[in-house]
DNA sequence: GCTACTC
DNA sequence: GAGTAGCAACGCCCG
DNA sequence: CGGGCG
């Protein structure tokens, strides 16, 4: 279909006789043309008197309005817009400054781009006309529908008067609390660029979160406390405030109770719609504390909606800017901002206040969603200060940590947690876990509650978090109970607070990072409880040497075989590793079978465990070959013990001493002394209710993993030789 | 147990 | 607002 | 190299 093009009818002549392209920036603009689409835009023109100029794309010019206060949003708000000359389209991107002397001079900034529609039969082209305009603007800043109405002209005027309103649409603002929406210095002149008009209703706010430190971060960062508080947003629309997130209507109604102060200080913000992201903490003295205070407070630490405006493209640099702006300084609402400080000086600071992370963020990163590595957290330990001046300078240094040294390190005392019922603090997630449920039944069987197994933990945690410290986790979780299908979790949940301690780990083949949960306390532990977590799999190897096993492991699976096989596996295994003078640990899987484990000094790979362990297995097998088996082809163990050498290996994990496993009974991997390798063992003896009474003699049996023994492969060689012999 | 996503 | 899916995986052995 | 295994 061949359409006929419509001449231009715009003329630039006004424009060119006023100007000498000499001098001025401005564009000269060539022919007057049609463009595609309808584009506009606002000038914000500091010129003799500070105005702006509204300039539509028609007949292939610019139709240009002045309005010398500004668009307004409110319809009851009528503002003058004098006709001007036509500009030409390229004028709809210029910026500068207009030389002294020239027309208009001062300085030209766009103040909103973008394009709109008219309504049928009162387009520009009509409108010029007929008096009336009808536009719907489809900018940054400006949305919905204006028109522009004009007014008789006057005698002896020689621009056209004309008024400009906004329609009543769902865009208008008309309430009291509707500040900051026209243009004037309360909008960041250095905001546009990258903002997106937000359609009210669909602002959502998908939570930036942290990924913990790897090794290094290569960005300038902005360092910050990490709040023991609620991670949430604070909105405030109009007046009106709430909370988004986690517990936020809970929250939201103690806005009129005792956060009030929050409430009205939010009021107070120099904005009529803003979503901040902050922590909401309780206060004690002024400063923040974990668990209750005498006030509560709200620690905005981001802004991600600003009046009409998505703001999360813009750099945190930006975001801090105007968050800055907003919160000038209360007593319960309070900006985060960025201050000249090394890491170092915060990273001491946090320290000796007993913090275990702070937060590393990139000041040029916009506001994503999810994880990734713009928010960093950093775990502060003794070692904090010196690694982060490493990774400051960027160097590629490799995590380092607790270790192994502290092995038998005593763990902080098991603490009950309990629901804080109608009590008024903020629930903190520091160092402590919100306990929901404790009386759903997980073991139907024998009707254990989640309370129960949550006593169980507390008794037994002085025993377990020692093992447990520096590993990385996976936990099988059954929030449902041990009847409903449970599940593997390796990655810590993004909701898991931030107090918990978290080991990134690269996988080798696909290169995917994984947050491990690393159980360094009793909180921790609770922590894994609550969310149903009470299988307990750690590696076997610690942090700092994730690569080299603190113990090999000798699994002895029965699957269909007789536990009485199983013993008698374990009794020639210990005869093996008594000969080779090894010390190690037994125990109970939990179901049916046993793990042997073999405590090793600093320096073996998962080689070396594994070849120590395949050692091991070939030689019981060859002994026991009626019973034992190391067949991986499952159909041809016919009956017999699996010994299963090939656990040792990175990555791979086995059921921690004294974690309770989903059977009825609700048994635990208990630690056995070697003559308890008698016929009369049965595994399913020992459970969360009776280990705790043998707590002694348990904790007694778990000392010999203290010390790692050294020269495996003499000892394999003595072993083969006494076996030949 | 909790979040994110779909209806 | 209700209902529901997801929440692990890779190194090693053997054929 | 693919499949099975835990
Ligand atoms: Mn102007
Ligand atoms: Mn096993």
């Amino acid at each position: 279909m061949a359409t006929k093009k419509k001449k231009p009818r715009g003329s630039l002549e006004r424009y060119d006789a006023k100007r000498d392209f000499a001098r001025t920036p401005e564009p000269r603009g060539k022919r007057p043309m049609h463009a595609r689409t309808h584009r506009y835009v606002l000038h914000r023109h500091d010129a003799s008197h500070l105005h702006w100029d509204l300039r539509l794309e028609a007949e292939g010019v610019l139709r240009s309005f002045a309005i010398p206060k500004g668009v307004a949003w409110d319809p009851k708000v009528k503002r003058l817009a004098v006709r001007t000359e036509d500009h030409p389209i390229e004028y709809l991107t210029f910026e500068g400054e207009i030389p002294r002397g020239e027309y208009g001079a001062g300085t030209m900034r766009v103040e909103d781009s973008g394009t709109y529609e008219s309504v049928e039969g009162y387009d520009p082209v009509q409108g010029l006309e007929s008096g009336e305009i009808k536009l719907r603007l489809f900018g940054r800043k400006l949305r919905g529908e204006w028109h522009l109405v004009r007014m008789r002209p006057r005698p002896g005027e020689n621009n056209e008067s004309w008024l400009l309103f906004k329609a009543k649409d769902a865009y208008a603002k008309t309430s009291p609390f509707a500040r900051g929406c026209d243009f004037s210095d309360a909008v960041p002149a250095a905001l546009p660029r990258a903002l997106h008009f937000a359609e009210p209703g669909t602002r959502e706010v998908a939570r930036s979160d942290l990924a913990s430190l790897d090794d290094h971060y290569g960005f300038e960062p902005d360092f910050e406390v990490a709040f023991g508080g609620q991670r949430c947003w604070l909105e405030v629309d109009e007046g009106r405030v709430r909370f988004r997130g986690p517990r936020a209507r809970e929250h939201t109604r103690r806005l009129e109770d005792d956060l009030a102060s929050i409430a009205s200080e939010a009021r107070g913000i120099a904005a009529a719609c803003v979503i901040l992201d902050g922590v909401l903490v309780a206060e004690s003295e002024g400063q923040p504390v974990p668990g209750d205070g005498d006030a509560f407070a709200f620690y905005a630490t981001d802004v991600v909606y600003y009046e009409d405006w998505d703001v999360r493209p813009l750099a945190l640099r930006e975001r801090k800017r105007v968050l800055g702006a907003l919160l000038t300084g209360s007593r319960s609402l309070h900006a985060v901002l960025p201050v000249e400080r090394d890491g170092d000086g915060l990273a001491s600071v946090l320290t000796s206040q007993e913090h275990t992370t702070m937060l590393a963020k990139e000041l040029d990163a916009p506001y994503r969603s999810g994880k990734h590595d713009a928010w960093l957290r950093v775990r502060l330990d003794r070692k904090a200060q010196s690694n982060v001046r490493e990774r400051k300078a960027g160097a590629k240094s490799t995590t380092k940590g607790g270790a192994t040294k502290g092995r038998a390190r005593a763990s902080s005392p098991a603490r009950e947690s309990k629901t804080k019922r109608g009590s008024k603090s903020i629930e903190s997630e520091h160092h402590t876990v919100r306990i929901t449920n404790r009386d759903k039944v997980w073991f139907p069987h024998d009707g254990y509650t989640k309370g129960d197994v949550l006593d169980y933990y507390a008794r037994v945690a002085p025993l377990l978090v020692p093992f447990l410290r520096d590993r990385p986790m996976t936990l099988r979780r059954f929030p449902d109970g041990i009847e409903s299908e449970g599940f593997f979790q390796k990655n810590l949940p993004e909701h898991a607070p931030d107090w918990l301690d978290r080991l990134p780990i690269e996988s080798r083949g696909s290169g995917r990072t994984i947050d491990y949960l690393v159980i360094d306390s009793a909180e921790a532990l609770t922590f894994a409880v609550q969310e149903g977590g009470f299988e307990l799999h750690p590696w076997l190897s610690r942090r700092g040497s994730l690569d080299e096993p603190d113990f090999a492991l000798i699994d002895l699976d029965p699957k269909t075989a007789p536990f009485r096989d199983v013993v008698e596996i374990a009794r020639f295994a210990h005869e093996l590793l008594e000969r080779a003078s090894l010390k190690a640990l037994l125990k109970t899987s939990g179901q049916s079978g046993l793990h042997i484990l073999v405590p090793l000094a600093r320096g073996y790979d998962y080689d070396v465990a594994r070849g120590f362990a395949e050692g091991i297995a070939r030689m019981i097998v060859q002994r026991l070959p009626k019973i034992a088996t190391i067949e991986r082809d499952q159909r041809r163990r016919s009956g017999r013990v699996y010994i299963d050498y090939l656990q040792n290996r990175r990555g791979q994990t086995v059921v921690a001493p004294f974690s309770v496993r989903p059977r009825p009974g609700a048994p635990v991997s208990t630690p056995l002394d070697w003559d308890e390798l008698d016929d009369d063992l049965d595994p399913r003896d020992f459970t969360i209710r009776s280990v705790p009474a043998q707590i002694e003699k348990r904790a007694a049996l778990m000392r010999v993993l203290e010390k790692g023994s050294k020269a495996l492969d003499a000892a394999l060689d003595r072993l083969v030789r006494w076996l030949e012999s």
